[in-house]
DNA sequence: TAAAATTAACTAACTATTTAGTTATTTTAA
DNA sequence: TTAAAATAACTAAATAGTTAGTTAATTTTA
């Protein structure tokens, strides 16, 4: 593929990526067209020609990163064949996800901020495929009798809620322990033996005695 | 106390309270300072002379939401002795606020969703306190020997994460219902009820054999 | 004690700035 | 040479914050 001056592909595809970039650090308000503009490297005007508007821009991210999550959730219950190992695969890959991709949990908890107001259809289904997701595994494990009667939606989000609160607070979680070392955020744990202790207190309470 | 004209206290009363349901609906950006002068029936110009600026006014707002929490939460713990009864009083005071301020979880994660970015000292601290509080109760359960050791910044997001999500998401949940009656996202699920399942599953999982 | 002076509470209207979105024009690859 | 890709410069609307002035309450003084 010979090096182009120009490269729709290309162009559309640093937009998207800048508007990943800033909308997750700022937000779908405080970022404006021309931060992403000057980001790129690109005129703001390209913004409305390859995307429709902001909001639209903003919808193509979201998509793609719901999209992204969703396709590695499935193809990581593929590998295993118990209920509670489809259980830690999922938590496993979501983890590794939001870990790998920071931005994620923090466009996801703004967005769920709000209700979902502004929600667009495709990220709502999204996010309702990926429950059905957990809701089968848990079935699964009801009919195989190693797990008891649950509430998924509620270990739906003990899972998600959880990563998602772990990846945002970072920061925030090294900062507190910065100024009192006393507490113990759990600023130094990696997140594969989070996802683990996350897997086995589910687990746990999950289990036919 | 004769009924006064003027009430500056009442005033600026009014100003925060009306800045609470606008900022908690439509969060920091979307809520502006004529919206809030509409809403309290006083002037723009009030939201200047009594708070700074309207970040100001979102921090009183915040400040004053994490202090009752944090209130609530601390009166809860007097009343028990055990660990257990701890755990599940802590639990149930976190559910019974966020239902009663519902607004509250969705500010919080707003504000947690930069990372704690413009999250001022305060705010901070006020989380600090709460994650404080809990980690207590699990030391003292494991003293008294009927908790298991445990990592409780993830059990604290575990709590505060799925509720803060429940809550939140109520009502694309009872959307998502309407639309597929196949998925069950517990839209119907009475709030005491959720928390007793949380407690059930954390202690669960903590319990000594 | 009642008018005058002072301060606190409040308002209407404005300004300065930001920013989403547009348009007219130019560049470049095929 | 023409259609797609890109830009510079613009417009219109929104909104945070200001200002200059008004009204109500409180204090002072004659």
């Amino acid at each position: 593929m010979a090096k182009q001056k120009r490269d729709a592909e290309a162009t559309k595809a640093k937009i998207l990526s800048s508007a990943v970039t800033l909308f997750s650090k700022n937000g779908f308000d405080a970022t404006t067209g021309d931060d992403i503009a000057k980001e790129s490297g690109f005129n703001k005007a390209l913004i409305y020609y390859y995307f429709k508007n902001k909001a639209g821009l903003y919808e193509a991210v979201m998509s793609g990163l719901f999209d992204s999550i969703y396709k590695e959730v499935v193809e990581s219950k593929k590998c295993c064949d118990s209920a509670t190992a489809e259980l830690r695969a999922f938590i496993e890959t979501y983890a590794a996800y939001a870990q790998k991709h920071p931005y994620f949990p923090a466009l996801l908890l703004r967005e769920l901020s709000d209700s979902g107001a502004h929600l667009p259809e495709m990220m709502f289904a999204s996010m309702r495929r990926l429950f059905v997701l957990l809701s089968e595994i848990l079935h699964k494990g009801e009919e195989e009798g190693v797990f008891k009667k649950s509430i998924p939606m509620v270990l739906h989000f003990m899972i998600v809620g959880t990563l998602n609160l772990l990846v945002t607070t970072q920061p925030l979680r090294v900062k507190a322990v910065k100024e009192d070392a006393q507490v113990d955020t759990c600023s130094e744990c990696p997140m594969d033996e989070i996802a683990e202790y996350i897997f086995i207190t589910i687990k746990t309470a999950l289990e036919v005695k």
